[in-house]
DNA sequence: CTACATGCAAACCGTTTGCACCCTA
DNA sequence: TAGGGTGCAAACGGTTTGCATGTAG
């Protein structure tokens, strides 16, 4: 299995939490919340802490399994799993609903600010904002 | 003047913290933290506390004088005058050194995006990471 | 059996808030 | 002079960390 030998090659060991963290992340459509994650593993009956959450994905996102992200207006980081895609998203400013945006509207640009930057880039952050029908 | 006009129709109070946090700003060619808007005035002899920035920088935000943005790997949230018009950054991920990009790539996008979500869009953010020519 | 993983509680740190006093309009 | 503004210190809340113990390899 990828993951089990990813975490293998840097030195770490492949425990039953990370395995559960990473379905967990799986098994959303949206990024969530540590805090999330950890309800949702509680209500599993899995005995876990909330720092253990919080270093798993610190460690996931190391290893470019998850990605992190940041919203105007949550107060804490989401995580959602690399395996997801590239992806943005729409979020309602009311009621905090994302909607995943399929079609990366940077891609191209980006490739043309590196030919014209000297910078080598690794990537972008983008997230739209308004209000959802229901909302508006 | 239009600051002033601007804090009056919301019952506010043109006090002279106000002004000097927002020439700060404005003194500024990329974003900088309430910590770093403190410190300057302070240099500047200038008695003032950090809840006071906090305090006005809010405000600011709210009547759209002002941007609030945050960056990956950036611990804390960085302000820049709406005066300096609708900009981007290439972020780099070593130096942390910010690059403005003055051509928006996401603007058509957003039109076309609200023609076909229903969403009534407000704005966006985005922010290019990558590694500048020194770093890479 | 050794190094990494984990739980727990405390520390951290950017940001917010309560309160008494100050100052603008 | 009334109501917003400010300084100070304490509170807040998401996240990180130290330490003793557990467990994968």
């Amino acid at each position: 299995m990828e993951f089990e030998k990813e975490l293998r090659k840097n030195g770490l060991k492949n425990t039953p939490h990370r395995t559960r963290i990473m379905e967990v992340l799986e098994s959303y459509e949206v990024p969530v919340s540590a805090q999330d994650i950890y309800e949702r593993l509680k209500e599993d009956k899995v005995r876990i802490s909330l720092s253990t959450v919080y270093r798993t994905l610190d460690k996931l996102v190391a290893l470019d399994f998850v990605r992190k992200l940041s919203f105007t207006g949550e107060d804490s980081a989401l995580f959602e799993s690399i395996r997801k895609g590239h992806r943005h998203y729409l979020v309602c400013l009311r009621c905090r609903k994302k909607t995943v945006i399929d079609k990366c509207p940077i891609k191209e640009y980006q490739e043309t600010l590196e030919r014209e930057t000297d910078f080598s880039i690794e990537g972008h952050k983008l997230a739209i904002y308004g209000y959802c029908p229901a909302c508006k």
